[in-house]
DNA sequence: GGACGGTGAAACTTCAGGTTGCCTC
DNA sequence: GAAGTTTCACCGTCC
């Protein structure tokens, strides 16, 4: 490249020559930041872009356009796009059918794309084969990924007589070890998910509760027949998972004898029969991992004393195993985490490990998730919180998913402890998560078309509950929320009136949309 | 002499992905 | 391990 400003990436020179040919590429890369770059620097090459629309739409996916959007949107003018875990996925929608109808001529992404979407390219472009991983710096991907990737490469269905997948090489002796490793080579051999624990645990609690095998012989015989098995080979140590398992379900008091009985370790392979307690058959059916189900409700039980309160709560979804990965600390959260830890202290609902203990880690990580839901939940924007906390819209959106099912499971769980307040408190939590909003808000959420703006719009404008909705007249209820939606929210309001569904006495408003 | 601004090198920081559930006062 | 970002020392210029 000329001047004095860094050379580009062959990678991007060979996206760009591709465009020359009239042809599309995917752009593989191994971080989401780096494919926010190369999208930009391609983009940049591109001089000026006529994709006005598509460009309007990724920006208007979200009411509050973040900084991530603009980039995106401003890429896309030029028929470029980076994709990565991070967008919306309103946004990652857009982009893919975009690439599809050749509106967006290169995409630059993670793997994301490398999984199940549909969106084959004349050429894919592996910058890299190399990715971060813990402890060692950088080490090559599964050669499994590998053709995931090159894959995506020709497109049969729009007659491409062939495709092209390049894999860029560093230096020589890369280019031989990217040979053998990836075009000579093997695929590794696929693993039985089974031997992730908290799969075995889930799947083993579900086995027993949908009276599958009875007995723990049957357990035995049952995973002896599995892929897991079949490539574990050492049946003795098999074996001894199996009973540390069902020791635990038992400790936990999700599983017993069918007499009532304690079920332990040495049930495994005996013919007692056995079967779920009510709680371990909800367990079950809300397909939460066993070990999180037992640690919410350890937290549960915390809760006799005080009503729980949101951060508590936070921080204990945030320990369970389905929120990981967590928000990472960085060099500069510590001062900020160790401060919200002083302050809520007293109030959280799990022990806090020894400093020592590695876990001590997640737990700083645990809250600063925690304090990230907070935020959430006090209605930062999202722009606020991809500054604070690094974490972009799309990242948001599916840690909102998790925790409100999370809340959920806890909600569903907090029966059986007979904790109602502590129901009360799950249930608004949860809705103040899904939607991001402060309490004061809940009861315009009800609304079919209202959400975290609309309602705080209405609340702003005294507008702040069923009553004032239903004195406000539908021309001032129209220059808050606009037209449609005023017409929608009195129509709702009007329909309860009229209509009053069975069981409800007239004017009572039931959960709405939340039921 | 001191404030300011530009520059480049060194030090520091960060790093992929995604499925589950839906009933109760 | 590598790329991107921030920090900092250094130097020249202007007042």
């Amino acid at each position: 490249m000329e001047g004095r400003t860094a050379v580009n990436h062959p990678a991007i020179d060979l996206a760009f020559q591709t465009i020359g040919l009239g042809k599309q590429a995917i752009v593989f890369v191994d971080t989401k930041q780096g494919a926010e770059k190369a999208a930009e620097d391609i983009a940049r090459r591109i001089g000026q872009g006529s994709q006005q629309e598509l460009a309007l739409r990724l920006l208007n996916a979200t009411s509050a356009p973040t900084r991530q959007c603009k980039r995106l949107a401003a890429c896309a003018k030029h028929g470029i796009a980076f994709h990565h875990s991070g967008l919306l996925p309103k946004q990652r929608h857009l982009i893919e059918q975009a690439f599809r109808d050749g509106t967006v001529k290169v995409i630059c992404a993670t793997t994301t794309m490398a999984y199940g979407i549909d969106t084959p390219a004349f050429r894919v472009i592996m910058r890299s084969l190399k990715r971060f991983s813990g402890s060692w710096g950088a080490d090559w991907i599964p050669t499994l990924e590998y053709h995931q990737m090159a894959g995506r490469a020709g497109r049969p269905k729009f007659h491409d007589t062939h495709g092209e997948a390049i894999a860029i090489a560093k230096s020589e002796a890369e280019q031989h070890e990217i040979e053998e490793r990836y075009i000579f080579g093997r695929p590794e051999p696929m693993e039985s998910k089974l031997a992730v624990e908290p799969v075995l645990r889930t799947y083993i609690l579900s086995l027993i509760a949908t009276g599958f095998v009875r007995t723990g012989q049957q357990i035995s015989g049952f995973f002896a027949r599995t892929f897991w098995a079949h490539q574990y080979k050492d049946q003795e140590k098999l074996g001894k998972i199996l009973e540390r398992m069902l020791a635990l379900l038992g400790q936990w008091g999700f599983i017993q004898t069918t007499h009532g009985g304690f079920v332990s370790a040495a049930d495994l392979g005996k013919e007692t029969p056995f079967a779920a307690t009510l709680l371990g058959r909800r367990v079950a059916e809300l397909y939460i991992d066993p070990l999180s189900a037992h640690q919410l409700i350890t937290g549960l039980q915390n809760t006799r004393k005080n009503a729980p309160t949101p951060f508590a709560l936070l921080q204990l979804i945030s320990s369970a195993l389905e929120m990981r990965p967590l928000l990472h600390l960085g060099a500069k959260d510590h001062d900020a985490v160790q401060a919200a830890l002083l302050e809520h202290y007293h109030e959280l609902l799990m022990a806090e490990p020894s400093t020592y203990d590695p876990a001590y880690d997640d737990f700083l990580n645990s809250i600063k998730t925690a304090r990230f839901f907070e935020e959430w939940i006090d209605e930062k924007g999202e722009d606020k919180l991809l500054e604070a906390y690094r974490i972009r819209p799309g990242e948001i959106h599916s840690k909102r998913g998790r925790a409100e099912w999370l809340l959920y499971a806890m909600e569903q769980l907090a029966p059986f402890l007979k904790l109602h307040d502590a129901i009360k408190e799950l249930r608004k939590l949860r809705v103040r998560v899904q939607y991001g909003v402060r309490e004061e808000l809940l009861p315009l959420l009800r609304f079919e078309g209202v959400g975290r703006v609309r309602a705080r719009r209405l609340y702003r404008a005294g507008l702040k509950d069923i009553g004032d909705l239903k004195k406000a007249d539908v021309a001032l209820l129209a220059r808050v929320i606009g037209k449609k939606t005023a017409e929608s929210v009195k129509k709702q309001l009007g329909q309860e009136a009229e209509q009053v569904p069975s069981g409800r006495r007239k004017g009572q408003l039931g959960l709405g949309k939340f039921e």
